[in-house]
DNA sequence: TCAATTTGCATAGTTTGCTATTTAACAGTA
DNA sequence: TACTGTTAAATAGCAAACTATGCAAATTGA
């Protein structure tokens, strides 16, 4: 071999373990939520109108860390889905408020309960302290990436 | 507050966290690779091609963790780039040989320092003991994940 | 006041993941 | 040999991420 760099060992890449260990909790997650009629992509909306309802679009993108035009597309799908309604704003003739149903709100025990299970299952092999570390690390690495580049 | 179970913090959920993590990474690396005229989803295909030519697709599928639909589609996309070619196998009239073209050996050092560049950036806040931290719970986490559910 | 700019949301178009199904070729057996 | 079952790859259809662009309402400022 004429060159260590030649090589890309992708089982010693943080970025490819990360890419995997995703894809793994999404279908995790995805198994667990289908008997209740939603999918991962609406979870995130769904924990903040559980804490917040009546928001508009805009705030949302604010607190979701995905784009506007994402969270546009997961809206539709949610209206036809039937978990929100969205209503004319009071005062903002472009803005539009999003309000969870019935529906919506009777799923949310559940929809806590199958999160809380992926994550269980997931980091059951881990030590309390290693659980510990994992979430700092990872929010170390989140502040780094978002920071510049 | 009735009980404490009604909440759900996403930012000390795991899931929530690797999600959000795995989306800086495809990004960190998508912008890397542009300029190469090459697209995450195919990173993994060409490392396995660079270090091992020549493969089917039922052989790559085995390697890489994706589904075979997935690489279909993935390398029906790098044909149209140019950055493989597939030819009808030798005694297997299903089969199909994928080969790296020209333009893909061309651009194999760059996309390593790219893959590089993106795990290095992302780390840069860890420590070495960190670091070895962070990759060994992800493979823990991974293998607990794909083991049962 | 009214033209220009900004803003909130929607839409277009692409990639990449998934499941499910189809197609064609292979392999084994009656 | 003809039938049956299996297997490799492709295709259909959906979700969810992204960038870029469009549109109409709101705001600004000359």
């Amino acid at each position: 071999m004429l060159n260590k760099s030649m090589d890309f060992d992708r089982m010693n890449s943080a970025g490819y373990l990360v890419n995997n260990l995703a894809r793994l909790f999404w279908a995790g997650l995805r198994h667990r939520i289908e008997p209740l009629g939603i999918v991962p992509g609406q979870f995130a909306a769904l924990l903040e109108l559980w804490i917040n309802d009546g928001q508009t679009q805009k705030e949302l993108v604010k607190k979701l860390d995905i784009e506007q035009a994402t969270l546009a597309n997961t809206l539709a799908r949610m209206e036809r889905d039937g978990l929100i309604t969205r209503k004319e704003h009071p005062t903002d003739g472009r803005a539009r408020i999003i309000r969870l149903t019935e529906k919506a709100w009777a799923i949310r025990e559940d929809a806590y309960k199958a999160a809380n299970a992926t994550n269980e299952k997931a980091l059951s092999t881990l030590s309390g302290e290693e659980r510990e570390q994992f979430i700092s690390i990872m929010r170390k690495v989140i502040d780094e990436m978002r920071g510049n580049d």
